[in-house]
DNA sequence: CGACACCTTGAAGAGGTTCAAGAAATGTGG
DNA sequence: CCACATTTCTTGAACCTCTTCAAGGTGTCG
């Protein structure tokens, strides 16, 4: 029974404190805002990556006091996005790569008949955006799945400081080369995965992406709907749904709506990769 | 009947003339060889891009003469690759990118227990080897799938240039921006597409390439096998037979074994995006 | 508290896969 | 250049996974 787990869990502490909210990490990597910024201008705030703590996910390691001032300047302002509000749009002109400092978001792509394809989820420290360089105009939408904030990075800025700044350069050239590698990821798991292998692989992904960013490696909270997963898993929602009640009924994971704590990491990664017996 | 094709068109002109093989276009695209240059060593051949015909496809337009020839630098070598064998594989050291001259190449990535998932075919012009900058190792597999040609471009040589020639800069995170956008476009394929749609969409991006480099819109060769369509587009090799026979059956393409000429590219374009009919 | 979005589950059905066999093309070695 | 082995392609039939359609439950937010 799959019913069972709402239940039996009802009231316990599962999945219940703070250390769940992708806005508040246990790690010590939360952006640090300063005080009284947020108030100058209620959508764009002029700020410094040098003293950001998401500088690490965002930017190159080993940069010299000289280097790290120029690269102050790449992020021209942040903006604030709300939940279920686009950052850019199919369409519109490209100008700038965003780095997300808070919330999550998902790239979508539709077809001209109106169907749409999730092609990612993105968290802080990711970048967003790259689409649009080819031709200067963005092929996808980018949509907040909670509230957000992003640094605006003008894309000729970036140019421009690549070529002073060898690090920065090889920085942006290994960002590109790093979402190649990721779709063709996706193109793998979409090419020849059964239902519960994309499943795990997607809460494989998500939790250690979390991980890193210091949260719980067992514990997350889906911050896109069951159709969302689905879109980019290329399954219907009612699949997602099933796989997950599957998922419970082998004790493999609890699942509470969008609470999900994994109980047998070892058993995902058997689904991803099925030993091959004898 | 599907099998009545191969009858029919047997003995006829059809996919027979010399405008169907990728190795001699009609228009005059094809890279010119300095004469005598091939028999100087058997593998690497110095070559300069400026009087390549090819360099429309893969490099910047609009350069200065001085800056043609420090492009010039950019090849360092050429290649030849035999039809079967690797130009990388996953695991091995990045170097280099590399630009197609002839040939034809599919890119693969493996998961661990051995299933494999084509994620792209390459020809003239294009591009392979994005994948390795991130990690310095490539993460895909580049194979031949006829007699092939590549000029191998450092890539550290690649990074110092364009720190001078703005376009050759532009150039670069264009064509990874590119494979971006291709790879959503085949998420959104392998997502949200039914089989007939899949392979009408594989068939007008091919045919629409092959437009670009000179060869007819209607008639190609196709160098892959059907199982390497199949894993390109998420299926198996008898779902790509049976549909490509069901399009013959429509009388929307002839097929025999790997030469297709397109009858209807605007059915094809039908299925890819079916209309909403009231 | 009521409207709405989201999630779960069942039952029937479709699309694609698997297994199997045979035909056609291709390559190889004598 | 031909015979044979191998690879590739086609097609049928049974099966299975996932989808579709439908209904009801759960949670959320104004």
């Amino acid at each position: 029974m799959t019913t069972a787990i709402i239940h039996l869990h009802h009231g316990n502490t599962m999945l219940d404190h703070a250390a769940l909210t992708t806005a508040t990490p246990a790690k010590p990597l939360s952006p640090q805002l300063p005080a009284g910024a947020a108030a100058l201008h209620p959508h764009t705030i002029k700020v410094a990556c040098s003293n950001c703590n998401l500088r690490e996910l965002c930017m190159p390691l080993g940069l010299s006091a000289a280097e790290l001032d120029k690269i102050d300047d790449v992020v021209a302002s942040r903006r604030k996005i709300k939940r279920g509000s686009t950052l850019f749009r199919n369409g519109e002109k490209f100008t700038s790569l965003f780095a997300i400092r808070t919330g999550f978001f998902k790239t979508c792509v539709a077809s001209e008949d109106g169907r749409d394809q999730v092609t990612g989820f993105q968290m802080a420290g990711e970048i967003v955006g790259l689409d649009g360089i080819v031709n200067d105009h963005h092929t996808c939408d980018a949509v907040a799945l909670e509230d957000a904030e992003v640094c605006v990075m003008p894309f000729d800025r970036i140019e421009e400081l690549s070529r002073e700044v060898n690090s920065l350069q090889r920085h942006v050239h290994k960002i590109m080369s790093r979402e190649i590698v990721r779709e063709n990821g996706v193109m793998l798991l979409l090419g020849s995965m059964r239902a519960e292998e994309r499943l795990a692989a997607f809460l494989l992904n998500l939790v250690q992406r979390l991980h890193a960013r210091g949260f719980s490696q067992s514990e997350l909270v889906l911050r896109m709907t069951r159709e969302e997963i689905g879109s980019y898993l290329g399954l219907k929602l009612e699949t997602v749904s099933r796989t997950f009640s599957k998922f419970v009924d082998d004790g493999i994971v609890e699942v509470k709506q969008r609470h999900v704590r994994i109980l047998n990491t070892e058993a995902l990664k058997d689904i991803v990769n099925p030993k091959v017996c004898n």
